[in-house]
DNA sequence: CTTTTTAATCGTAATATTGCAATATATAAA
DNA sequence: TTTATATATTGCAATATTACGATTAAAAAG
């Protein structure tokens, strides 16, 4: 189908979801990763920086955005982008939640 | 296209964007987190918990193993699940470097 | 007002994903 | 050997994603 059935979840499961699926592209990783090295950056920067086209890179902010995990403002023709801590530090906590269950809990596996 | 240009990015930006897609799915969060709460499972029991067919968990179960996130292990008719740590890991550093680097850097946004 | 700059949007082709019924496989039990 | 149990695989329809050329929008510069 390629409709995933957003109904049967938890909120919690599928907002979670959504965070990780926007970076579940290494393009949209390397933009995470400029960011945090740069702190902010404009479109154009990353047109210079990625291998792929303006309008593509402009997509994939979009998604970044949606997901909570940017941020852009707008500063006269151009937006500048940086990182929305808020929306990362959801993914984070997911992590550093299951990490312990796994530390505590899985001493060896099946 | 739906094509991702994989060969235009770095091999650590491919595998973690690998990662991250193979999370970006509510019901494979779903089975994360039951991994995480029963330490191990069989197919069945994420058939039970779950709303969704078996070849659904199992293509699921499948993409997850796949990104090196869980593994799997034949015992009598059935197949054992568990959290790959070392999968994890993976994960969970490159969201710890980055953490570290929003928060010394990311005084404020633009 | 016109031009330039910067980035978003539209439209579209190619490919990937999701979900499940039907089927296959493989081990254990009877 | 037959039957039951547990899971994987196949095949397919519906939908989503990726990428980019062409275009649009909006502010700044001239």
């Amino acid at each position: 189908m390629g409709i995933t059935k957003t109904a049967l979840f938890t909120s919690e499961e599928n907002e979670l979801a959504i965070v990780l699926k926007a970076l579940g592209h290494p393009a949209r990783i390397a933009i995470m990763n400029y960011l945090a090295k740069m702190n902010e950056c404009i479109c154009g920067d990353l047109v210079n920086e990625l291998p792929l086209a303006q309008p593509t890179i402009s997509q994939h902010l979009k998604e970044l955005k949606n997901a909570g995990l940017i941020q852009g403002t707008i500063e006269g023709t151009s937006i500048c982008y940086c990182i929305n801590p808020d929306g990362f530090e959801k993914v984070k906590s997911f992590f550093d939640v299951l990490t312990i269950s796994i530390q505590t809990k899985h001493k060896s596996c099946c």
